[in-house]
DNA sequence: TGGCCGGCGCTTTTT
DNA sequence: GCGCCGGCCA
């Protein structure tokens, strides 16, 4: 795709990973009133004052699953902008990149309907929308100085801050301990964690990283030299973005500043913010004025990431007068009997806004239950189920088959791949974790910056005979020389390296040349890159396609700058060494985490390991919070389902490698979730004993005998 | 430095 | 039952 931009790589993408179904159901930009009232008040909340301007108070929309969510707060920006408001002056923030260009995208499209029934002309344009992450490192590049920040930093992204944990962990000798220090990845979670939450490490490792609580002191020392090596290279990690933003609101007079720039801040998915994020918005808005949070607490899903359900739900009392609070309850997604499950398992919920989700769409089936002997037979019983509702006409990608975790569809994937049905699984291997993008924005980064000595040591290790003591040393020998990449002409490099080496100091001394133009540096790096990338992976001509993809979009950024700090904070979805990515017109299947369905919809939804221990999850069994997660979750995957619903419970598991059971077959208990009144609200099955034979698969077999009576023992 | 081997510990995932 | 991590050795 040679004129790709990154919306469109990511768009393209997303699309390979998650199948044209699973992007929401394309719905016609409504005309206004096509809003219900409710979701008319949302959007027109607010009134102008004497002076003739527009201003509201503080307004809380929580918005039931499938209940127009997006469509109310896309109009809600429109009627601010015909309102008169300045749409520079508005500020969106979402979760993700893709949640904001919908948002953009459809407040534009109403906007422009409306003038153009006005007569008139003119497509507003937003540019302060975008995620936390993104908009925070905007504001602090424009307001570095008031902070003591270099407005050049780099960021760094997850694997990278991974790694500069992991080397400190070696320099701070906490590896070879006689009891193993937690791992790089534990170690960030729990820093990311306690800078999230803002609570004390201890209170940290107590409630979420139990097993960590005897190195508290080791993980101080830890975080105290990954803050310092940081700000000595000059880069911020993802926290950071947030920790920075608001520390310099911490502070009234530039609060007051940043504040003022913005008339109308709205907030989508506002059950997912963390500490600081609540924080930042009550210091940019203190009285609430201007101030529109969307979102829903019963799909309070991402408290493993600091999100605190209490944001949304103390919401209103956070202002005097308190915000007022408008709820969505009419569900343009799902069948009636779809939606009585899911109010029936929420009203089992202790805290939370009440609302009982109605059906726009009426009746319709109930959802089933089906019980299976085990994880085999459920695969088997999925796949034929899948099967059977594509002959009557629901294609592939109208269907879906969601799990708590991303192991739970192992099985499912080998019944699939026998049977050769096509499906895409969400969450496969991200593109900034593969190995050889992290190596192409290595050199990059470093160009960029020369202090960034996160970037180095990735770098130098590219070539042979560099180790992490080599590449430490050519490190120091930049830093000496004032942080000139030049002065690795002089840098005595192991001969293992060969002639990659003076080609490496070519590439970076000509990168780092202010005079070299931005277009064709991404290039020159790949052509560099190429030897490492075939000496190394035996797919390269797999990867080979991934870099390609960023060296066409790649000089579309007006700048190296721009375009790490986007390609950073808003990466493509996946990686194309996605095992068996379909091409994007074909039909499949889609595999996916009940966490990535979030905000998607199928018309039939299958949910495997119904059963406690996976819903809700053993980990969580122990604390009263995790478990009303939990149900939440189970709320999520309950209301992705537009016509058919199948929860599926086999009534024994097979474990593997846990200590504490040893090899063998567990018992699949029954869902506490799945009570009394749940179960009434279903239609109970085994797996149909003599399935019909869909035309696909004539000839094969349709009931597994020999591998059922293995299954048995 | 880089390859090999043995032990340990295993969620969910976005920016 | 696999992958990561750390330690050992050439």
């Amino acid at each position: 795709m040679p004129t790709a931009t990154l919306p469109d790589l990511q768009e393209a993408a997303a699309t390979a990973a998650a199948g044209p179904g699973a992007t929401p159901a394309p719905v016609a930009p409504a005309p206004p009133d096509a809003l219900n009232p409710e979701q008319r008040a949302a959007a027109s909340h607010g009134a102008r004052d004497a002076q003739g301007r527009f201003s509201a108070g503080p307004l809380l929309v929580i918005a039931g699953a499938g209940t127009g969510k997006t469509a109310t707060l896309a109009h809600r920006v429109a009627h601010l902008v015909l309102e008169g408001v300045d749409p520079e002056r508005i500020l969106l923030l979402t979760f993700s990149r893709r949640a904001a260009q919908e948002m953009v995208r459809r407040a534009e499209s109403i906007v422009g309907a409306q003038l153009a029934a006005q007569g008139r002309r003119g497509t507003p344009r937003l540019p302060w929308a975008g995620t936390f992450h993104a908009i925070g490192a905007r504001l602090l590049r424009q307001h570095a100085a008031q902070v003591g920040l270099d407005p050049g930093f780099g960021i760094l992204d997850r694997g990278d801050a991974a790694d500069l944990i992991d080397l400190l962990r070696h320099e701070l000798d906490l590896s070879s301990r006689p009891q193993r220090f937690p791992r790089k990845d534990t170690c960030l979670a729990i820093y990311s964690h306690r800078v999230n939450t803002g609570w004390p490490l201890e209170r940290v490792l107590e409630k979420t990283f139990p097993w960590c609580a005897q190195w508290a002191d080791e993980l101080k020392g830890l975080f105290r030299a990954y803050v310092e090596r940081k700000q000595a290279n000059g880069v911020l990690d993802y926290d950071d973005l947030l920790l920075w933003w608001h520390a310099a609101v911490a502070d009234p007079a530039l609060a007051a500043e940043i504040g003022a720039r913005f008339d109308h801040v709205l907030v989508d998915e506002y059950q997912d913010t963390n500490a600081l994020q609540s924080e930042i918005l009550l210091a940019l808005k203190p009285a609430g004025d201007g101030l529109t949070v969307v979102g829903d607490d019963a799909q309070s899903i991402y408290a493993f990431r600091a999100a605190d359900i209490g944001n949304i739900l103390g919401f209103p009392e956070r202002f005097d007068p308190p915000a007022r609070r408008i709820t969505l309850e009419l569900n343009y997604r799902s069948v009636q009997p779809v939606l009585d499950a899911a109010n029936t398992l929420l009203a089992g919920a202790p805290r939370q806004y009440p609302k009982t989700l109605r059906a726009a769409r009426g009746a319709g089936a109930k959802p089933r239950l089906v019980s299976v002997l085990d994880e085999r037979s459920q695969a088997d019983h999925v796949a034929g189920e899948v099967l059977r509702l594509r002959e009557t006409g629901v294609a592939l990608r109208r269907q879906a088959v969601l799990f708590r975790s991303s192991h739970h569809s192992d099985l499912l994937e080998l019944e699939l791949t026998r049977r050769n049905i096509p499906y895409v699984k969400h969450g496969g291997l991200r593109f900034l974790e593969a190995a050889h993008v992290k190596d192409l924005l290595a050199l990059l980064r470093w160009a960029d910056n020369p202090r960034n000595g996160i970037a180095a040591f990735r770098a130098l290790q590219l070539m042979s005979g560099f180790g992490p003591a080599n590449a430490r040393r050519g490190i120091d020998c930049v830093a000496a020389a004032g942080n000139q990449l030049a002065a690795l002409r002089g840098f005595a490099a192991p001969s293992a390296a060969g002639d990659s080496w003076p080609a490496f100091v070519d590439l970076m001394v000509r990168l780092a040349d202010p005079a070299t133009p931005w277009p064709g540096q991404v290039d020159a790096a790949r052509r560099w890159y190429q030897p490492v990338l075939e000496r190394r992976h035996d797919d390269a001509a797999v990867r080979a396609a991934d870099l390609d993809m960023i060296a066409a979009v790649a000089p579309q950024f007006g700048s190296r700058e721009r375009f790490l700090t986007e390609l950073t904070l808003d990466p493509p979805q996946a990686s194309g060494d996605l095992a068996g990515t379909p091409l994007l017109d074909e039909d499949y299947l889609v595999l996916s985490t009940v966490h990535s369905a979030k905000g998607q919809e199928w018309d039939a939804v299958y949910l495997l390991n119904v059963a406690d221990g996976n819903f809700p999850n053993e980990y969580s069994t122990g604390d009263a919070d995790a478990i009303e997660e939990e149900r939440r979750l189970l709320y999520v995957a309950l209301t992705r389902a537009r016509d058919t619903l199948q929860l599926i419970e086999p009534q024994r598991y097979y474990v593997t490698g846990q200590a504490r059971f040893g090899d063998g077959y567990v018992h699949g208990a029954r869902s506490r979730f799945l009570d009394a009144a749940m179960l009434a609200q279903f239609e109970r099955a085994g797996p149909p004993a003599t399935p019909g034979v869909p035309a696909a698969t004539a000839g094969r077999a349709r009931v597994d005998v020999a591998s059922k009576l293995r299954g048995m023992w």
